[in-house]
DNA sequence: CTGTTAGCGCTTTCAA
DNA sequence: TTGAAAGCGCTAACAG
């Protein structure tokens, strides 16, 4: 049983007005009033009832988050982030995972803006197609989507395509020729796409003419799928991965196929989870700043909220990435 | 600008009243008032409005989650059980991580009362230094602890202690006898002590002398701590880690220490992190159904909340575990 | 079946 | 500096 304000109020012989400017403009009350209510307030366990603030001043200082999924440490590690910084600003965060899927993403927005959340961070499947977004546009919530890149949403990402661009081009220097990607399914993500725009641009960059993508829908057939193209007599030497996820599984499938990583097969990441730093090999990889993103993120629709001011996509930010050089990428086979 | 539910009704030309119901109690509202409301509703992109329900019916319809981390992703993975079974249920989750901190888990436990949230999943350090969880039984929110085992508190979990103990009774199997076991603090976790005390009752058991615990307080210095251990001329040749991600830090360790996993060092962890089986080798382990955990505790409270009863701590469950037999254990050096 | 109305707990004018 | 009172949007008696 909650107490309320009113208790309070009638204890300390005040109003519930004064009850509540001691909460909330402490220098509007009298010193001695201000400690007699809150002495009382300690007394009686009172806590403001969120609800009700809520509804009265139309402001939750709740911070909705939308993310594909937990188990990607990626976005743990965000999530990390985006917590810490809420939680400076004196906002709450409620985080929903989609899955993926387009229409979870809508049904989070959905349940989120029912909530009265005062702002979004959301990390998106694809910013083009989603729906969820032009219904937030048109409900004036302020929202930022992080890791997706696009030209009409404020973002904040890294530069996934130079970043892979940049891969190729280290690997191509350690004498790699056959280079492949592995990803996830290319329809289901933006940044699955920038990644291997990426590659391609890389290998061209490189005059190398780039295999066929491993396309990989499904985590359970991954290592299955890798594995299969590890088979081949004209197997890739080094392997990029759309993810740290499907490194580890790369890792994983060279392992079957009796190639040791790295000497016979280099396995590149992208993400920098920070798993990937205890693994043997330890994994080399694109880190992008995961809890920076969710940092920066929180920031950017915290600072409209105070000002009132709407998110334009120019407020969009790039954050630096760095190539974490580890032991699953060396040098080509035979390559002196 | 929200749509309230006095647009609707203004909008269909019925009353405030007629519109909650055809909302809440379909039934109680003619077939075709309710298409009608229905139709308005969602031509004015009418959501009702979460707190001024809330505060109406004392109820949130939101469960709030205490957790030490979701970067550990045991606790991502009971999280998605957690939210699957909420969402079934009815319910939205509110998450919030306590870092393994005493404080910081009060401090969760005040804000998430503050919020309304109609009842709580938590997992502790400690059931018994707590002092959040006495708040909460004070404030009559039904709750219940995931992971943490204690006799005054519902608690969904495994049997932590008996897990251990079998798996040095297989260690021993395998001609294993210098087993030693590693943990995280033991004072920051019930559960860190539940598995050393199944350690020392494993080593008990099979007549052996249990060797030092291999206590690291931090995961910064986790490897270079066990690699010590892994210098000294009687080393071990098993280790029985305390979780997951200390047995991969494990296997880092042996590496390091040119001990070849299984071969020269059997690693056996805990918890039964979906990863553990695309890692090379991949990890043997105790199997946690860490998704069921979170979807059995949220069924608990949910039913307290529709029953109106009280959660004992008779409501506790144990849940069944399973060794996961993989690459990183195997027979002891020179055992045939 | 539908409408009127009180009030959940809080903040915020407006007066005193 | 403090108090009285209105009202945020909704639900649940209670009437009709």
């Amino acid at each position: 049983m909650p107490t309320s304000i009113q208790n309070v109020a009638a204890q300390a012989g005040v109003s519930v007005a004064t009850v509540s400017r001691a909460f909330n403009f402490p220098d509007k009350v009298t010193p001695a009033t201000r400690e007699l209510v809150e002495r009382v307030a300690r007394e009686l366990g009172y806590v403001p009832n969120a609800s009700a603030r809520t509804l009265r001043t139309q402001r939750s200082r709740v911070l909705g988050v939308v993310l594909p999924t937990l188990l990607n440490p990626t976005f743990a590690e965000c999530l990390q982030g985006i917590a810490a910084a809420a939680a400076a600003g004196g906002y709450a965060i409620i985080p929903i995972t989609s899955g993926y899927r387009l229409e979870e993403e809508e049904r989070a927005v959905n349940l989120l803006l029912a909530g009265n959340v005062d702002g979004l961070i959301l990390v998106v499947s694809n910013p083009s197609t989603s729906t969820a977004l032009e219904r937030l546009r048109k409900a004036g919530v302020p929202y930022v989507l992080a890791y997706n890149r696009h030209p009409e949403h404020p973002c904040v990402s890294v530069d996934s395509e130079g970043a892979v661009a940049d891969v190729v081009a280290r690997l191509v220097l350690l004498g790699h020729r056959r280079i492949a990607m592995v990803s996830g399914t290319l329809a289901a993500s933006d940044r699955a796409q920038q990644r291997y725009r990426g590659f391609l641009r890389g290998m061209a960059d490189a005059g190398l003419a780039p295999p066929p993508l491993i396309e990989v829908p499904f985590v359970e057939t991954a290592v299955d799928a890798i594995a299969r193209t590890l088979a081949a007599p004209d197997r890739p030497t080094a392997l990029v991965c759309s993810n740290d996820l499907l490194a580890i599984r790369s890792i994983r499938a060279a392992h079957l196929s009796a190639l040791a990583v790295p000497e016979a097969l280099s396995v590149v990441g992208f993400d920098g989870i920070a798993l990937g730093e205890d693994l043997t090999p330890a994994l080399s990889t694109v880190a992008q700043p995961n809890s920076d993103i969710g940092r920066h993120s929180v920031e950017l629709v915290v600072q409209a909220l105070a000002g009132g001011i709407a998110l334009e996509p120019d407020a969009s930010v790039l954050l630096p990435h760095v190539f974490r050089a580890a032991e699953s990428c060396a040098n080509a086979p035979g390559f002196a």
